[in-house]
DNA sequence: TGTACATCAGTGAACGCGCGTTCACTGATGTAC
DNA sequence: TGTACATCAGTGAACGCGCGTTCACTGATGTAC
């Protein structure tokens, strides 16, 4: 890459870390956010955006690209959790739901837009978040399935199981990065301690939701009951 | 009431339903709506905006009191289907998630907004938001209660299972809601009814989970396996 | 290696526009007698 | 019931401001010979 694209590359890294920036350090929304203060805050003239985007609408697409290496990223830490102490179910569960908030600590950035964005975005970003959440949702569904706990079910179950997860693990995420907000007496280190109960206890009823999940009869049981009078 | 005060709160609801239809029919959230959009949508002057409420935070803050009143609605609709149909969990379930299907369509701006601004919004509104939040996970672990199938747990380990259902009732709704705008191949109602299906395999699950939660025990479980080498 | 020209990321002035907010006002409704 | 005055929801003009976008430009970097 000769010196003049590597250059434009870093003002282009610079929007988008400053729009990400500006998104969620004043609990804005991404759509409150003009092209003048991502200039600005990048260090650049305003029209000097235009080289690197159409508008705020392109930004946010390709914003949602960059943050999903994010959700990658957790997604690998913890398969490297289920592999590291697969010996007990309750261990590991904690154990998970400690690497997912060390994830959203390390980038809560990433994390607000995210969760923001997925449904109060333009429609360009809402569809790309949208995208993203499925991918990791299959993958996840997959990446349980090697699970000793869960190898008995079929994938298409363990899917209901992971859609689950990635819709309460944004809820999650954004409880977590907004305790300071909501309580500001209780210290903050026992609001997460709180939290991270709150969060393996749910995820323990869903280990038992599953382990005691029969696929097929379940499903045949619904189909008749709703047929009923 | 005299004449003025009610021509006046005849005023102050047309702001709301305003704010109401602008923050839902185009997907922009409430943030990027201006007051003076607003008042033009309800048919007044921008500076007669100020006689009902002091800036936008205001209206938002007044317009999750009003919106919340769905909540309510949806709550006492559930409790009449349990009452109707609790001799078949399988039933009860898959019509549970057919009356809060139902409920989405009736109101779909007032749930469009809450979950937009439950974690987009301003800090007044998304604090306005998160109360009513609790207290309908709150009054929902009592209503679960009082369900033959519940009864056994506390109302501790309700709560966990209202939490995750008031969660997941948020990501449903707004599924539900932008369900014509991410696929437009396939027929609304179809995909309606692979939501209403999914989203009762998810409630089944959870209701496997409850039935199979010991609370005490499990929680002491954790415990020690968090303290393992 | 040196020169002459092309490319193009970033600049700075300028534009028209909708915004939030102020102010003095109007005239229908309410109140006191 | 009628009159005189008070209240106050809604009006309309005006303001300064930040916005997105256009345009012609500059000067460092890249390329061809």
């Amino acid at each position: 890459m000769s010196l003049r694209d590597e250059r434009k590359q870093q003002s282009r890294q610079a929007l988008l870390d400053a729009a990400l920036t500006l998104s969620s350090e004043g609990g804005r929304s991404f759509g409150t956010i003009s092209l003048r203060e991502v200039a600005r805050e990048a260090g650049l003239v305003p029209t000097a955006f235009y080289r690197h985007f159409q508008d705020m609408d392109e930004l946010g697409a390709d914003l949602v690209d960059y943050v999903s290496g994010t959700l990658h990223r957790l997604r690998m830490s913890l398969r490297e959790g289920f592999t590291l102490s697969s010996f007990n179910t309750a261990s590991m569960t904690r154990g998970s739901v400690e690497r997912f908030f060390m994830a959203i600590t390390k980038q809560p950035n990433h994390w607000a837009f995210l969760v923001r964005e997925r449904w109060g975005g333009s429609v360009v970003v809402r569809r790309a978040i949208d995208k993203e959440v499925r991918f990791f949702s299959v993958d996840m569904a997959e990446d349980l399935q090697k699970l000793p706990a869960f190898n008995a079910l079929e994938l298409q179950d363990l899917s209901i199981i992971s859609e689950i997860l990635v819709n309460l693990s944004f809820s999650w995420a954004m409880t977590w990065i907004t305790l300071p907000l909501f309580d500001e007496e209780t210290p903050l280190a026992e609001q997460q301690e709180q939290l991270i109960q709150r969060a393996t206890h749910q995820a323990q009823l869903l280990n038992r939701g599953a382990s005691n999940w029969q696929s097929k009869s379940e499903r045949i049981d619904a189909k008749i009951a709703v047929n009923l009078p």
